[in-house]
DNA sequence: CCTGTAATTGAAAATTAATTTCAAAATAAT
DNA sequence: ATTATTTTGAAATTAATTTTCAATTACAGG
């Protein structure tokens, strides 16, 4: 945990940027979320800590966690980005319901080797990918 | 061609819908597009043949030719979606540089595959997937 | 063919996620 | 401490998409 703190320091100064209460703030929230989040939340949830964390901050703060390697956008849902944690997640695709929106997480080791085996084909150099399979959870098909 | 106007004036009526003569020109436009198209770029070409149609009236019509399987919303980039007709297109994922934007489409078999392995597991009723894979693409790594 | 009603249209206004602006506050090097 | 530079929160802006609304059109029934 701390040490995760002190990279993302670390990876700060290294960039030339400034070590800011806000920038720590954030992180340290993000780490403690379990699932998928999107900006709303995780400014709600710091606001429930009476932290006065800005949206504009929060917005400005996710893509410097991306570049850290901390998080990942991973899906859009009702036009807004939801971001995860990715730093000790194998990598995996996300079962979306389209009529709860319910996701459901599931690593697949052979879709890495199927990805890792067309970045050599294509000659790409590969920065991440998002499986996003749409459908209807089973919770939901038997309401109907 | 004309057989595919008429599935969808069928599928128009059957869902007790009007068939107008904005979405007949719509659908035209659509099959004639090879690629992938976002709205704006659908609207400029109907404008380029003098057509009329609104740019509310491209926004009301997709989602119905979406429901009707004649196209997909494939992936979003600079903040907004693009579709491709996907009625005799087998699924692909797709290569995207974020450095100029260019997509790459790749048709594998072993990735339905999975996908409907994954399907059954999960028990979801699968609709439709997305998997989009991001990269540098050969052109951009050289100019670097 | 008319006629009535309900759906659809284009244009403009509204919505909303994300970005930008800006003056004040904070960081960090000297 | 002093100072240059960055970052902040709040508000304004942007841009894709959605909604509103009055006028037009489709089309079912007579
Ligand atoms: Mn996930
Ligand atoms: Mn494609
Ligand atoms: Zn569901
Ligand atoms: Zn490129």
């Amino acid at each position: 945990m701390e040490n995760l703190i002190e990279e993302f320091r670390i990876f700060i100064k290294k960039k030339g940027l400034k070590y800011t209460p806000e920038r720590e703030e954030i992180l340290r929230e993000i780490l403690e979320v379990e699932d998928h989040f999107d900006v709303e939340s995780l400014y709600l949830r710091l606001k429930n800590k009476n932290s006065k964390i800005s949206k504009a901050s929060i917005y400005r703060t996710l893509p410097i966690l991306i570049e850290a390697g901390f998080i990942q956008e991973v899906y859009k849902q009702g036009g807004h980005s939801f971001y995860e944690v990715t730093l000790n997640k194998a990598p995996h695709l996300h079962f979306i319901c389209i009529s709860c929106g319910r996701v459901d997480e599931v690593i697949d080791k052979e879709l890495n080797f199927l990805i890792k085996k067309h970045e050599k084909d294509k000659k790409y150099k590969l920065l991440t990918y998002h499986l996003e399979i749409f459908g209807i959870c089973p919770d939901c098909r038997e309401v109907k």
